[in-house]
DNA sequence: GAGCACTGC
């Protein structure tokens, strides 16, 4: 190691701390370790266990017994991971004796574990992959050497399904685990109960920004915590006298943000909006605002404006971090993107508005909404801490501190956000079947968790118990959401499962058309002629196909994405997604799915068409989406026009969506299934990705969703026996009917020879 | 009469 490496690693506000962390991490199973950007805990922990000759024995002492002990346990997991060969977690027997140490590192975002492990290796002075590596979907650096993986939270999670005891790793560091991502959320509970069953051969560590971490302390069993102090300078927090109303939002952070150009010193300032048009809006306005400021005959300093948003290419993006000259100072409008993903060098002051949007999961109606809402306390923190990054900063909140006072601790975990069906599918497929009663750190809605269950057992990945079944395993090996899943099954057996899996692919990653605001007028109309030259009647989804293809016949060719407003990131990645799906649908037995759709009055219905020489792909991929999405079929309610009614719940209306082929082409089917619904929660919802389908192929489904007993679904009494449980009950059934029959036939019996004693009577008195 | 924050397997 370089002297300057050591030097710096020295001045990290962590390296006080080193000793203190080793003897808790020696001493305890579960350690929180909080600090700020800035403290290294994320580059500096790993290394400390690592280079700690007492730690790596003691751990290995344990590790090997622990290993000794274990009975040799059956495999109880059927399923195979999705992972390929090469991300494979370290098999146990070879660690047995190990003298290694291994070491995984989460975080919620790619380009994090990336630039972690690249910077770790870079100070280890060891080219990546040898000692420190990372490991993201698509993109591996790892062998089996690797001591040290930087992983995104969704792999770890996927490698739990292999081994939920995680014996491949004798640490696992989850890091930012303030942000309460989806993945890190079902991590907690995982490792929590692996660390368990481990015995103290494995430790878990948790990194978290310095905020309220009473709800880390109480799940982990009242676990030590370490403070690292971070490296950020005073920021000083303006509040407004009122607070400001939606109209005058833009306009009243462009006046801040203006009024801090004039007045204050050297700085960039940095303005968070809700939304990606917002920011549109506010450079525009702000433009005209500096150019009246100009003609009145203020003296106005040189500036440069710019835009942040999640939906930029990302040389748009990159310009923003282009170092402006030493006179010129920078204006970003951005949304939440700034506050945790991006970090901005530089940034001498920021203009709250205080509301943020956020994507929110309706389990009654279904239904995903995108909310304007306030910000949490802890968002409001965060968006000042950018401010004191590089020097003392200001902060101006276009609120009141009443209003502050007033907002949430917390922002609500996603968990708490989202549709749970593939959460609790991913549970299911790990053995853990009372997942009502599972330990989350924070528990979902029990109506949440009912839905869902509502959900995989309509199609099939649960039994009426609550109990996984062979679909259902099956269905847990795709990254997708659960009805994604089954239609791509399906597709299998159907002959179309090529197609379906671009299908989903494109599904799975943001709009395939290019981003056009409303504030370019021509653009938006350009573009709204183009996708009705593509609209194809059959429905959204092979619309979408047909695009695709195009471009894919075009050699992936950039111009023509460029000419057809397509966005080539998004092409990309759904490439990229559709032959990961493909290969695993090509690891998907035909012969084994057979059984599951033997009964499949769909699969009966595409073996009729096949057989009458009728049979046409499209229909195929219709049947496939009709198998994963039944429940959202809905019928038109008056000619001609856009308004549905849904089969299930009764009476729930929904509205087209304007994006869909068939406003474009100005057509309405007369029954639709649709794969998503949104809307904003004042209005009702709307169906978004639809295609038209007959009727006649989804009735039989329907009194399947009248008779769902949810209280069976989610009945699971016996926790420890699981299965056996069911399967005594069952057996005990299958005994009672046979009794009841037995006692039937004795009753019949009996009556006969009742009779027949009476008829004999009858015959003797006759005689 | 209606419109898209941010991630991730």
């Amino acid at each position: 190691m370089s002297q300057e490496i050591q030097q710096f690693r020295a001045t990290l506000p962590i390296n006080e701390f080193k000793s203190e962390i080793l003897k808790q991490v020696l001493e305890n199973t579960f350690i929180i370790i909080t600090g700020d950007t800035g403290s290294g805990k994320s580059t500096q922990l790993p290394q400390y266990l690592l280079d700690d000759e007492e730690f790596r024995l003691n751990i290995c002492e344990r590790r090997k017994k622990f290993l000794e002990e274990q009975v040799e346990e059956k495999e109880q997991t059927k399923v195979q991971g999705f992972l390929s060969k090469k991300q494979k977690p370290f098999i146990p027997e070879d660690r047995k004796n190990s003298t290694d140490l291994k070491i995984v590192v989460t975080q919620p975002r790619r380009m994090a574990a990336i630039s972690m492990a690249k910077r770790v290796a870079f100070e280890r002075n060891q080219n990546l992959g040898i000692e420190v590596g990372y490991s993201i979907r698509f993109d591996n650096s790892t062998t089996n050497t690797t001591q040290l993986r930087y992983v995104t939270d969704g792999i770890l999670v996927r490698e739990c399904l292999q081994d939920k005891d995680l014996r491949g790793y004798d640490v696992v560091i989850l890091d930012e685990a303030h942000e309460r991502s989806l993945y890190t959320d079902v991590l907690f509970a995982l490792v929590k109960t692996a660390a368990r069953r481990r015995k103290g051969s494995l430790k878990v560590i948790i990194t978290s920004a310095t905020l309220n971490i009473n709800i880390f302390k109480s799940y982990f069993e009242g676990c030590p915590y370490v403070k690292v102090h971070g490296k950020s300078f005073p920021v000083e927090v303006k509040y407004s006298e009122h607070n400001i109303t939606q109209q005058k939002r833009n306009h009243d952070a462009v006046n801040a943000a203006i009024r801090m150009h004039l007045h204050e010193g050297p700085g960039d300032i940095l303005v968070f909006l809700p939304g990606s048009e917002d920011c549109e809006v506010c450079r525009k306005f702000c433009y005209e605002r500096l150019a009246e400021v100009l003609n009145s005959g203020v003296e106005v300093p040189s500036v440069l404006l710019y835009t942040l948003y999640g939906s930029q290419t990302s040389e748009d993006q990159s310009q923003v971090f282009q170092r402006a000259d030493e006179h010129t100072r920078k204006i970003i409008f951005c949304t939440n993107i700034a506050e945790t993903s991006l970090t901005i060098d530089n940034i001498g002051f920021v203009v709250d508005t205080g509301y943020v949007k956020q994507k929110v999961y309706n389990p009654r109606t279904g239904m995903d909404s995108l909310i304007i809402q306030p910000i949490s306390k802890t968002q409001a923190i965060q968006r000042t801490g950018r401010a004191g990054r590089t020097q003392a900063g200001k902060c101006y909140r276009l609120f009141s501190k009443q209003f502050y006072e007033s907002l949430s601790e917390h922002t609500t975990a996603e968990i708490m956000r989202v549709n749970l069906a593939s959460v609790m599918l991913l549970l299911k497929s790990m053995g853990i079947d009372d997942v009502v009663r599972f330990e989350f750190m924070e528990q979902p809605t029990q109506e949440a968790i009912l839905q869902s269950l509502r959900q995989l057992y309509l199609i099939q990945a649960i039994d009426e118990d609550g109990y996984i079944t062979p679909m259902g395993y099956e269905m847990s090996r795709y990254p997708l959401e659960p009805s994604y899943a089954k239609a791509l099954i399906t597709s299998k057996m159907m002959e179309c499962s090529s197609e379906m899996s671009a299908i989903v692919a494109i599904l799975s990653t943001e709009s395939i058309w290019q981003r056009i605001t409303r504030v370019d007028v021509d653009g938006y109309q350009k573009l709204q002629e183009i996708q009705s030259q593509h609209a194809d009647p059959a429905g959204d989804h092979l619309s979408l196909l047909k695009v695709f293809s195009e471009w894919k016949q075009a050699v992936f060719n950039e111009q023509f994405a460029k000419d057809t407003l397509l966005n080539l990131r998004s092409l990309k990645q759904s490439d990229n997604i559709r032959q990961q799906l493909q290969q695993l649908v090509e690891g998907t037995s035909r012969k084994k799915c057979l059984q599951f759709y033997e009964q499949d009055y769909l699969y009966k219905l595409f073996r009729k068409q096949k057989d009458s020489k009728k049979w046409n792909i499209n229909e195929s991929i219709k049947l496939s989406l009709c198998s994963g999405f039944y429940f959202n079929t809905a019928r038109k309610m008056h000619n001609g026009e856009d308004t549905y009614l849904m089969v299930y719940p009764e009476g729930t209306v929904v509205d087209t969506d304007p994006q869909s082929v068939y406003t474009v082409i100005q057509q309405y089917p007369e029954t639709v299934i649709f794969t998503e619904l949104g809307g904003t929660s004042q209005v009702r919802g709307v169906m978004k990705l639809i295609s038209e389908i007959n009727i006649e192929w989804v009735k039989p489904y329907f009194s399947n969703m009248v008779k769902v007993d949810l209280f069976k679904l989610a009945r699971i009494e016996f926790q420890q026996r699981g299965r056996d449980a069911v399967h005594e009950r069952r057996q005990k059934k299958i005994q009672e009917q046979e009794k009841q029959k037995e006692l039937e036939e004795k009753q019949k019996l009996e009556k006969h020879q009742i009779y027949k004693a009476r008829f004999e009577q009858r015959k003797k008195v006759k005689m």
